[in-house]
DNA sequence: GTTCTAGTTTACGTAAACGTAAACTAGAAC
DNA sequence: GTTCTAGTTTACGTTTACGTAAACTAGAAC
């Protein structure tokens, strides 16, 4: 057991590009719980991987609260069996979710890769087309 | 030119499960400019699919603005040098950030694999494991 | 002619996710 | 010993994306 990296509220601030009020914030909020020093909050590598997680959630457009059910997966947590069935069926609730986000992302893309090649036979076949006021002037 | 399908605001909440208010309020935002029929709005076939666009762009975590962005791309619109041009620089800039989604959610799929195996175990293993308060007790 | 039903405008309210300012603490650097 | 620098608490403010209520309109059904 090797003393593993901590780190500072801006430390992470830094790494993650986001504010030290955003990460008090999920404190408030119950995600985080650094361990103190004094006053200080030392983060733990644990820390550093939950603000990853949500940070990934939230780009993903998940709030933090269906974010903090994805959390509870990571936790090893009690496990009797009615517990493990609830976290199986939550687990395919966010596996499901995810499947169709990738949908949204492969339409979405199949949509900009159209409207690419339109762009750019816009742009090749010469101004002969659409707005008639599209040469060169200004 | 036949005379495409036209839609009412009710319609389209149904059909995509939001409220009419929300409809209204992507008017307001200028996403959406239905004709009108007296004083009712009639949607056509081209408000239903920027309406699609919007709420796909929401389930992608875009907000309104960023989905704003895409919209743009889909309109004929004015089309000198310039302005192509600066259409492929934000169409380049969707497609990178679909890719970092896509690159989000295969982690977050892998995670999730991942807590299926162990809470898998978990529930086969027998309760020999972890929490020695797993009993079937309560 | 009134009573649904769906639609409309106006406007104040609200939850989530922070931003921002003020006032304080405490070690480090000079 | 004071002056950075980073950290802290408290608390009010703000933006986005709608919710919700009130008061009105207008065709359809009876």
């Amino acid at each position: 057991m090797s003393i593993s990296k901590t780190y500072t509220i801006s430390e992470l601030a830094r790494e993650f590009s986001i504010t030290t009020r955003t990460i008090r914030y999920y404190e408030d909020e119950a995600f985080l719980s650094p361990r103190r020093e004094g006053q200080q909050r030392i983060y733990a590598e644990k820390d550093r991987v939950l603000l990853k997680l949500i940070l990934r959630g939230k780009r993903l457009g998940f709030s933090l609260n269906e974010s903090k059910g994805i959390l509870a997966l990571y936790e090893p947590g009690g496990s009797n069996q009615h517990q493990l069935q609830s976290m199986l069926n939550l687990l395919r609730e966010k596996q499901e979710s995810l499947r169709r986000r990738l949908e949204d992302i492969e339409m979405m893309q199949s949509d900009l890769l159209e409207a690419e090649e339109r762009i750019f036979r816009a742009l090749t076949d010469g101004q002969a087309n659409g707005d008639p006021d599209s040469h060169e002037q200004n």
